[in-house]
DNA sequence: TCTATATATTTAACATGTTAACAATATGGC
DNA sequence: GCCATATTGTTAACATGTTAAATATATAGA
């Protein structure tokens, strides 16, 4: 691929020069997360599960009862989106929803037994996935870009 | 924030046992994207331009005259997804579309006088949001960032 | 030429992202 | 207790993401 002249349409003022979109950051994390995501989506697909339904009950397995607001913050879901994602999965019998005793605004979520079952059933998929992408990145480089990104996710916090 | 352990719903078999949210790829990757887009959207949202729209436009200005497919790969933005944000990129008068001579499935998009105008507003603002980024984070450990992002885009290629 | 196959784009259907507004409940100050 | 304000969750409206199917055009081969 070559590089095309900016002039091309006929902008050659470098100050307002837009960046050169094939460094953008924004663009580069989309892609990246396009390209990993690519490795488990049709994995999830088999199980019937969507990615993000998939995040609620994980972090729900792992962190034990969450109110809303947590799971929002944890999972990176936004609330009217969470709103729905609960619903689904309360539907599908995975989840179970219950008021906070002690703050009535409060929604408490909590795993059922069918939700574990999923878990354990797709768990082992998504670990093998994720242990040969390990492999063919690097564990070590992993980690230096788990924190690069950490970094730049807080940055402003 | 403590460490809350997995056995909280009876978990216990290490094989079967997700991963660790909190250091799960395609969770930091979404973070880090939304924490950066946090930045520009308020900006974009100023100029009445959605994210993927100020994306096609730039690419459309930086690179000239492109079809829909190639449009799509460089944007990072599904074909379906495309068609829509081109009807509405159209209708707001910063591109055209017209029917390649040569092959009579291909799509060329064009950027008309108001693109090219809405572009030179946005990008010194855009251009002002990255420069702080950059300085924030390092310029070298960005570029450090984008490579490692571009080889886990190309993984698998 | 005819036909089977491949490619480019669109449409459909549904899930999610995004912002704003709303409803219900808490909380602090009076 | 009452009120203004803040917080939690939901709903609404629209844009985008995602997969599958449909449509139109190209292309290769018999």
């Amino acid at each position: 691929m070559t590089r095309q002249s900016p002039e091309t349409n006929g902008i050659t003022q470098d100050a307002l020069l837009p960046r050169d979109t094939r460094r953008s950051l924004p663009i580069a994390l989309l892609r990246a997360r396009e390209a990993v995501m690519g490795h488990f989506r049709p994995m999830l697909a088999l199980h019937d599960v969507t990615e993000q339904q998939w995040r609620v009950i994980r972090i729900l397995a792992e962190a034990g009862t969450l109110d809303a607001s947590e799971m929002s913050e944890r999972a990176f879901i936004l609330a009217p989106s969470l709103t729905r994602i609960i619903r689904s999965l309360e539907e599908r019998g995975f989840i179970t929803k219950s008021k906070d005793a002690g703050d009535g605004r409060r929604i408490l979520l909590q795993i059922t037994p069918a939700g574990l079952k999923i878990i354990n059933e797709v768990s082992p998929d998504s670990r093998t996935i994720y242990t040969a992408l390990e492999q063919r990145f690097g564990r070590e480089r992993i980690d230096i870009l788990l924190d690069m990104l950490d970094e730049l996710a807080t940055l402003n916090k």
